[in-house]
DNA sequence: CTTGGAATGTCAACAAAGCTGACTTAATAT
DNA sequence: ATATTAAGTCAGCTTTGTTGACATTCCAAG
């Protein structure tokens, strides 16, 4: 544990220490995608889809363009699973109304329904990661989380807050 | 809504403070992974060798069962990987001593080197994220990360370190 | 009004890294 | 002896990413 600061007690950022880290985020992203995996693997849809549906849940109306930023892949990418979301009913591409080139993107019912049991095994797990911790833990979690991020997602991850009305 | 208990405040598990949770970990991880992955693209690995690399120079002598559990990729997916590392003479495997049907995994000089540059990159961003967070928050990063892995990810996690001399 | 550039979509081809299933070889365990 | 285990291999498939080329639509600047 990383007490007594005399000046400071700089133990914790040891290789040793940081590779732990490393290995922690590895094991536990395993986990956190491992529900919304399981489900997904029962229907014709993979982790991208559910990424994709994700955000459009956080941001309905959200352009193309926005995606492509937030998600980091190429817009064939997700075009592709854009595509078969649409076909499937799942999501629905409206043409902007100031800009016409823009499409905005939301969610269907059963688009809804599918992202909600997907986020609700995610939620689940997370909750109860964040119950056993505790709320202390989970506030150093998110800190440390954000000074992982590139700049600009940093900015993103705080602008989808600010979006919310 | 989890508002307002008489004596604890369950706020912090909120829908909205987990969803933000899980958008911290997607958005980290990106980064997580981002300065290994600009080095490998310039060579012809990707993150599966990355990770191969890791848990040998981590666990040095493990054997192909062990890494296959750790990675939780199958054999097929590993040996593809571990082919390429041992032709290109940065894995070196050796028959085991007592059981000779185990091959025992070490880096060669070559892939420490290799594997030094990578984590090198990956522990600087570990590094900074820790230090911009400090010992307190690393510490509740930890253990959320650890409530958030499988059981038998969490047994491993810990094997890792037990498993040092 | 025309034209340049941005936003979107689409086609084709390809690569990385996972998967299943079938099978071999060698060595250990029963 | 036989069954099981560790490792490796072959073939084929899926998901999800990548480039590059190209068409369409539409805003905005000249």
């Amino acid at each position: 544990m990383a007490e007594m600061r005399g000046g400071e007690n700089l133990l914790f950022l040891t290789d040793e220490q940081l590779r732990q880290g490393i290995e922690a985020m590895f094991f536990a992203y395993r986990g956190f995608t491992a529900d919304p995996d399981r489900i997904l693997a029962t229907m014709a849809y993979g982790r991208a889809h559910h990424r994709a549906m994700h955000f459009i849940a956080r941001s309905p109306g959200t352009t193309v363009n926005n995606l492509l930023a937030i998600l980091g892949v190429t817009k064939q990418s997700l075009n592709r699973v854009l595509r078969t979301l649409i076909e499937d009913g799942l999501v629905e591409s409206c043409v902007g109304s100031t800009d016409k080139r823009e499409r905005h993107l939301t969610l269907t019912e059963a688009g809804a329904a599918l992202e909600r049991k997907l986020s609700d095994a995610q939620r689940a797990r997370m909750r109860a990661a964040y119950r056993a911790a505790g709320p202390q833990a989970v506030a150093g979690f998110r800190q440390v989380l954000e000074a992982m991020m590139d700049p600009d997602m940093r900015r993103r991850y705080h602008a989808i807050r600010e979006s919310e009305t």
